[in-house]
DNA sequence: TATGAATGAGCTTTCATTCAT
DNA sequence: AATGAATGAAAGCTCATTCAT
């Protein structure tokens, strides 16, 4: 009986409280493809609304406004590539198959999720003054690098490996590489007619970032 | 003598048109700083009129619009990047010295040019549709590519380099590093607290993108 | 008792919306006006505004644009002409009588609507193309054709009325005269010296009318 | 020797009217054009200027603005209508075949010059201000009106014709036939799919016309 | 007689946001 | 907790017209 739906029984908090939650959580996706799609100032609050269950009030009653819509978009977008790269587990490989793996997974994850590469990229022309304004975001860096700092002292341990750079100077050439075929794709491909995210090309330009990083990292 | 352009000659006909040609660069110089600034949504065209000595109605009558506008304003961006990469002269260098000098200039070009990534960047945002509107610059390739692939060819020739890259991979990987460097400046440095563009760290990542290269290209 | 309306009720959520219905008519009154006073490019949205207690904002809000706001002004005066139409009942009188009742309407329907053959004359200027855009309007007859359409078959069938025009002649011939006395006033006094509107000449035209039709459909 | 056309020869006066002229001729025929495709507000003198062969800044040299224009417009196409009024001729015709060819004439006319029934109801919505300002148009009739008083004249005195109609009541009903034919052809066929102006009913129409009147003049 | 460059004023439309329950 | 109605401010754009030679 209790379990029927009844239109005279008040909602219990509990399922309004989830019900709220999933709200937020349709909000957020859909706002996420829409910054992605068309950049923070191109997105329209009234297209996200409309794509929503719910109305236009919604996001302000929930978020507050666009601004704040947009920090909790980044802060999702975040959380999720730093959930995938908590998978990471190259503790028992060398240091140079460790080192490759996780380049190729760094490349994987850009080329599966070229929404967050957009939103990072428009966060940039922002001057990231939205991650500034997040209290979870601005300074909390990324689980992959403690991994890629224990890869390198192995590395040089062995000798293998240079030591006049750290993780994060590894980090970077490693994210330079995956996002410039990500972000850039369009200008480089309307100019040079080379599609960088051709499947055909896949693999030439997987092998390329881990040959480069490797043979940098061993020389000498 | 009397033929010499001299600055009391009161303005005649020519003068004129001369005239409507600074004002139409007077226009562009603006246009893009403050599309780099603002990105091609948050610019605005009222702005844009404020800091010129004309007034908005100019800009349409020059332009036609704030699209086309912003067409203009990436032909003339690519235009100064490209003249620039003229002035390379790298042949007679060994194929060693002449890619880091080329790689050394386009590191130069990308830290001082940072006007121009950022519109590379927000014209990646809005999938390249202004390049494909413009005929002088869709498939307008790049200079440097011609000396690229001549260093190439003599690396090979000289059996110093691999031969599975050809000059397109090779301009990416510099793109990709020295874009990123500026592009992503805000979100990187947000995150890891360190600053890609800080003079102190310059000479370091211009050398460890030449030796990335070096050792990629002459491995095995 | 408590059911009827009455003034002194709070607004409640029926009359907000109650309150939305008439300021889109309002807008619609005032709309309708300028339109048929200044012509569909003549007419101004911040006008038509400024008529009214709202914003020009709303005129958006509720129809979208100036092009729907005449489409829909469109609608409601063709439907206002209709539905006065609707109370013609000629059944009971002799054909003749009839017809000439049936234009007596119509003349008086053109003299006392003057807005209405404004607004049709503009809508002519632009080929008909909001009345294509409307689906309410576009292929919907007119009721008093019908009621035409039964005078003219017991017109012939008792013999008076000739077989060689139908209900859609006869009606362009009556709604000619009346529509060419109000639309084309203007051009006609300044070149003739004669207001085809002036009352005194009123009876003289209307009798005009009925009597062309009766002897042009009795004739031979 | 005189009549070759030379380069270095400046143009005589007479020459330079006759350019002249014939510009202001171009200006006009255009701008009739224009005037009755769009209406009074929507037609663009810059349209108008580009679709002539010199420049908008010549509209305002010869015609001081796009009112004085469009009054020129008007005036031209009253005195085309006029001049083809002229050559009518049924003198030698007895009243009744007088009229019909009359109102014939009429027919065709309004049939053969859309643009002038156009521009007429154009200035109807204007309130006929144009005609009023000028001094060529307003209150200068038709030569066919004289045609036609003297056609009823003759008509009465045979005992044909009623006479409580003038020559204008009957002006009055020719063009209201006529006129609404061509005017309103659009929103006619939009409401009740039928082409006023479709060649395969043209006799019927041009017949009808005739029967109407004659049956009118001649009845009792 | 002729004209390219320039423009003030005003147009339609859009935006993120808040009001009033 | 939820919402339909409303909106001020400003956006991009267009118009007939005039300036300066």
């Amino acid at each position: 009986m209790a379990a029927l739906p009844s239109g005279d029984a008040p909602p219990t908090g509990v399922d309004r409280s989830r019900d709220a939650e999933r709200t937020r959580a349709e909000i957020l996706d859909v706002a996420a493809q829409e910054f992605a799609d068309k950049g923070y100032d191109g997105a329209r609050v009234d297209e996200i609304a409309a794509k929503t269950r719910t109305t236009k009030r919604m996001i302000y009653y929930y978020f507050g406004g666009k601004e704040q819509l947009f920090v909790e978009v980044l802060e999702r977008a975040y959380a999720v590539i730093r959930s995938i790269e908590q998978e990471l587990d190259v503790e028992h490989l060398d240091p140079i198959d460790a080192l490759r793996q996780l380049a190729e997974l760094t490349f994987d994850h850009h080329e599966s999720h070229p929404g967050f590469v957009r939103l990072v990229s428009i966060e940039n022309i922002h001057r990231a003054e939205h991650i500034a304004r997040s209290t979870v975001l601005s300074g909390l860096a990324n689980p992959a690098l403690d991994v890629l700092a224990r890869i390198l002292d192995r590395g040089r341990a062995a000798g293998y490996f240079r030591d006049d750079v750290d993780a994060l100077d590894v980090h970077m050439a490693i994210s330079a590489f995956c996002v410039f075929r990500t972000a850039n794709r369009h200008t480089f491909n309307a100019i040079f007619d080379r599609d960088m995210l051709d499947p055909a090309r896949r693999e030439h330009y997987r092998r390329m970032l881990t040959d480069m990083l490797v043979s940098y990292l061993t020389a000498r």
